[in-house]
DNA sequence: TTTTTACATATTGTCGACAATATGAGTTTT
DNA sequence: AAAACTCATATTGTCGACAATATGTAAAAA
C-alpha cells in the first residue's frame, strides 16, 4: 500500500502525516487557513513540532505558507492539475520505459496479480471506487519502483501522488473511468512483459493523458455548476 | 539570475537560504553532520527557526534527517546523480517541447542574447568556468519558464538545480565541456525559433545525456584516484 | 456614505529551559 | 584481547512564555 505508515517517529512527523491525510481526504478544505494553536491542541502537542510539520508539508506542496500570515491548504485549480499531469506524463513515461528493462519477471507477474485483484474488486463493488483509486496508485507506483530510480520514487511517492489523491477525493463521485483504465493497465503490463520499453512508455503516456481528459471534463462540469 | 534572493523573511527562511548556499558551494561537505546548536549560534538565532530550516531543506533533498540522530548534508553518489540526470532528461525534454509552442519571439531572442553573452564570457576568461556553469543553469531555466508549467519551475528551480550546482562545485576543476555545450544550446534555440518542439526535445535530451556522460567520466576518475 | 485612522485582538515568530534519546569512553566480563 | 555493559556527556525533541506582526472593528474625517 501507499504511505500507510503509522508514523511513530517525532511529533512533527506524526503531525505531518496526520495533516497530509486530512488534506488529501478533503477533511481540510482547499484554501483553508491552518491555525497553528488550534491544530497543535487538536493533536495534543506544542506549536513547535506543528510548525516543523507545516514546513515539511510546504516542501511537499500540500500547503502554501506566507510569512507572518500563516499557512493554507493548497488549492488545486485547473492549471495546477494540468501542470501536474504533464509532469506525471513525462516522469511515468520514462519510468515505464526503464522499468521494461529493469523489472524482474517476478515483479511483472506481481503486477498481473495486482490487476486481477482490481478486476474482482471492481466487479464486486461497482459503485465504491475509492479502493480502486488507491489501487491505481499502487499500480503506478509499482512501475515507478521498477525503474530503480530512487529520486523518481521520492518525487512521485512522497509528493505528487499526494496531490493526485487529493484531486481524486475532490472528483470521486462520478469516477466511471475505472473500466477502460484497467484495460490500459493490462496493455502496459503486456508491453513490459515483452520488454518493449518504447511501447510501454507510449501506452503509459496515453493512459495518463486520458486520465487528465477525464478529470478536465469533470472540472468543467463543476465550474459550470458553480456559475 | 538564479535564487540570488537576499531572503529577508523569517529567520527560518534566512537560515534555509544560507544553509542551502553553504551546502551547494561545498562549504559544508557532503555527509557532514549538521549540529543544531552550533549552526544556530553561527547564524545568531535560536534552535527553533534553525530546525524549521532543516525541515525545509529536507524537503528540498539537500539534507537527510534521521529521527533522534540529527541531519547530515546529502551525499551525491554516482547512482543519485545518474537518477537526477534521468529525471532532468525527461522533465527538461518535455519543457523544451512545450516551450517551442509557448515562448514568445521576444523570449527566444532573449535566449540568443544570453548565449552571445556566454560566448564572450568563455572567450574572455578561458579557465574560469564557474560563471558559465551558473549561466548554463540560467539558460535551462529560461526554457523551463517558457513551458509555462509552474510545477516544473518549482521542481527544477527550487530543488534539482540546487543539487546540480552542488554537483558542479564538486567536479568544477576540469569542466572543459563548455565549448560543445554552447554549440548544443544554439541548436536548441534554433529549433525553438522554428517552433519545432520534437526536435527541440530531442536536442535537449541529447544535451543532458552528454552532460551526464561527462560527469560520469569525472566521477570514475575520482573513484580511481581514491582507490 | 465612503474612506481613513487607531486600537484591541488574534496569530505568527522567536527564545530559553527542560526532557528524552543517542553517543562514546571507560570498565567489567568472557 | 574482544565483547558487553554502565554511565557521563552531547545532541535532539518538546514545551511554555514573550515579542513581533497581521487582522478585524469601531470611531473619526472626508
Amino acid at each position: 500500500m501507499l504511505s500507510h505508515t503509522p508514523e511513530q517517529g517525532t511529533l512533527a512527523d506524526i503531525a505531518s502525516h496526520r495533516l497530509a491525510q486530512s488534506i488529501v481526504t478533503g477533511e481540510l478544505a482547499q484554501g483553508q487557513k491552518l491555525n497553528e494553536a488550534e491544530l497543535a491542541e487538536r493533536f495534543g502537542m506544542g506549536r513547535g513540532p506543528l510548525r516543523e510539520a507545516l514546513r515539511h508539508l510546504e516542501g511537499m506542496r500540500l500547503v502554501k505558507r506566507i510569512p507572518n500570515a500563516g499557512a493554507r491548504v493548497v488549492v488545486l485549480d485547473r492549471k495546477t492539475l494540468s501542470d501536474l499531469y504533464a509532469v506525471r506524463e513525462a516522469l511515468e513515461g520514462m519510468a515505464c520505459r526503464i522499468a521494461a528493462t529493469q523489472m524482474s519477471d517476478g515483479e511483472i507477474e506481481q503486477l498481473r496479480k495486482l490487476l486481477d485483484h482490481h478486476e474482482v474488486q471492481i466487479k464486486k463493488q461497482g459503485g465504491k471506487v475509492y479502493a480502486q483509486s488507491e489501487g491505481d496508485l499502487d499500480f503506478h507506483f509499482q512501475i515507478v519502483r521498477g525503474s530503480r530510480n530512487q529520486m523518481l520514487m521520492d518525487m512521485l511517492g512522497s509528493e505528487q501522488y499526494q496531490l493526485l489523491r487529493m484531486c481524486r477525493h475532490r472528483t470521486s463521485r462520478n469516477a466511471q473511468r475505472t473500466g477502460p483504465a484497467l484495460q490500459q493497465h493490462r496493455q502496459i503490463v503486456e508491453a513490459l512483459a515483452q520488454r518493449d520499453g518504447e511501447l510501454a512508455e507510449m501506452l503509459m503516456r496515453r493512459h495518463i493523458q486520458g486520465a487528465w481528459q477525464s478529470i478536465d471534463e469533470m472540472i468543467s462540469k463543476e465550474e459550470e455548476a458553480a456559475a
